[in-house]
DNA sequence: CCTTGAACCTCACGTCGGGGGAGGTCGTAG
DNA sequence: CTACGACCTCCCCCGACGTGAGGTTCAAGG
């Protein structure tokens, strides 16, 4: 047999590490939370591997690479022998989580390639106003459920980009004579008033979902505006202090109307 | 105006934290590491937030959304004035990142679809062949570079699945052939036993690449199963011991010849 | 004015998979 | 005898907070 009995060989720590494609700082980590203890002891202590603990060792590479904690791991290693099924399972699992993974991946992709966009286009590479863009998203996400920004793109989606565009004029407009009546003094539970509210919502309306759900959406929708007028008023046109009042003389007149 | 004056405004860090959509305790960590520092702080200690940590806090948020560490979301934060580019190009960076992780999950789901395939095999759902085909793939990866792995792959495929077919039973006769000379006492200079040498390894040429590449991942290869044998031979129809000795004494035969 | 409960404060440890270093011991070769 | 490499244990470090413990402060009701 020329010395090749196997059985008998011992590996020490650095040996064994090299043999594994794996570190010394690693297999004392393994050590410490007993997921692969050297199996003897040197009279100095030092740590001696055999040949199952390296058979062993090289399950653990496998697995860890295959993204599995190390808990885990040391479940598969435990429990195969009382179930069978239980690494499929855990294989199963683990390809889930990889999934829910890479789709969050996708969407942050999505989203840095839509801001890149925005940066490079000619017409808005000011990166203050993309700074303002990266707060209203934040802003959305707060009031706004994953849900609930899914309906309203809907709606968006189905407005199209000129009906959005029409919105966005016909909005201009009330924001102009809005501004107008604050300006003058009109009172809030002035005719007037009240029926620029009721154009305000009908308007505001074409973008919320039918049903309960655009009750729901439009009631964020003033919760938003209310709190954070200045961070979203950032993005018009119009002063942001001058937006904050108009927000707050319409809620006055939507209560008295 | 009714009271809307919004610049004067004070937020504790709880409706702080509620306003932007995230926890105190965020709140508490972002101040320590000098990220969001509330701009006041009361008598007793508490601290006073103003619209402007608001803002900066919706920025945070936004750039953390987006997967940026802290500590580039700081700097970005900073820097702006005096790069305004830099934004941009961490984006950029960001995105590099994203695409470079979303290729490391790909990879491991195709491993794990590849394992969950096999596991799902009427003919071999044998979970011990299936930690063992763990062991290989694990020694395969310490032993051989990506690169490779990626050339050897090549060859098998150009080799087709009848060609790996046909060489895996050569191969079969060779080891019987080899194990009746180990069996029988011939001795390792022998010339049939150099013969019988000369034919594995021009049969595991068939699997290398050519050129010094080749060289490299037959030399490989022999460390391999010079350091492995009783591992990859537990996937083979022969005792792993009698594998171990038929390697040993194949190479006393090709230091020999 | 007193009490109560919510909100706030600081301090500090835990997470996950090891990396890196300090300070000391062991083994072997020259 | 001495040098050097490999090994030992103990300990702090990373990121972005979560989760208490133990104490103070605020706002509202009686």
């Amino acid at each position: 047999m020329s010395g090749a009995d196997d059985a008998g060989r011992r590996w020490s720590i650095g040996e064994l590490a090299r043999a594994a494609g794996t570190t010394v700082r690693a297999l004392h980590h393994y050590d410490e939370i007993g997921l692969l203890v050297a199996s003897e002891r040197t009279a100095a202590g030092h740590r001696r591997y055999t040949t199952r603990d390296l058979r062993r060792l090289y399950r653990v590479r496998a697995l860890r690479g295959l993204g599995l904690p190390l808990e885990e791991v040391a479940a598969v290693l435990a429990g195969t022998a009382d179930d069978p099924e239980s690494l499929r399972d855990l294989l199963a699992e683990q390809l889930r989580r990889l999934d829910e993974h890479a789709e969050r991946i996708g969407v942050l992709r999505q989203r840095i390639g839509d801001l890149l966009r925005q940066a490079d286009d000619p017409y808005g590479p000011d990166p203050d106003r993309l700074m303002t863009t990266l707060e209203v998203v934040s802003v959305f996400e707060t009031y706004f459920t994953e849900e609930q920004r899914g309906r309203l793109a809907e709606r968006r989606d189905a407005l199209g980009p000129e009906g959005v565009e029409d919105a966005r004029r016909e909005w201009a407009g009330l924001v102009e004579e809005g501004l107008r009546h604050l300006a003058g003094g009109t009172p809030a539970d002035d005719p007037r008033a009240r029926d620029l509210v009721r154009r305000w919502d009908a308007l505001a309306g074409r973008f919320h979902p039918e049903g309960p759900a655009g009750a729901e959406t439009a009631a964020a929708a003033r919760r938003m505006w209310r709190d954070n007028s200045a961070e979203i008023g950032g993005t018009l046109p119009w002063p942001a202090e001058r937006m904050a009042g108009l927000v707050a003389y319409l809620e006055e007149a939507r209560r008295a109307g």
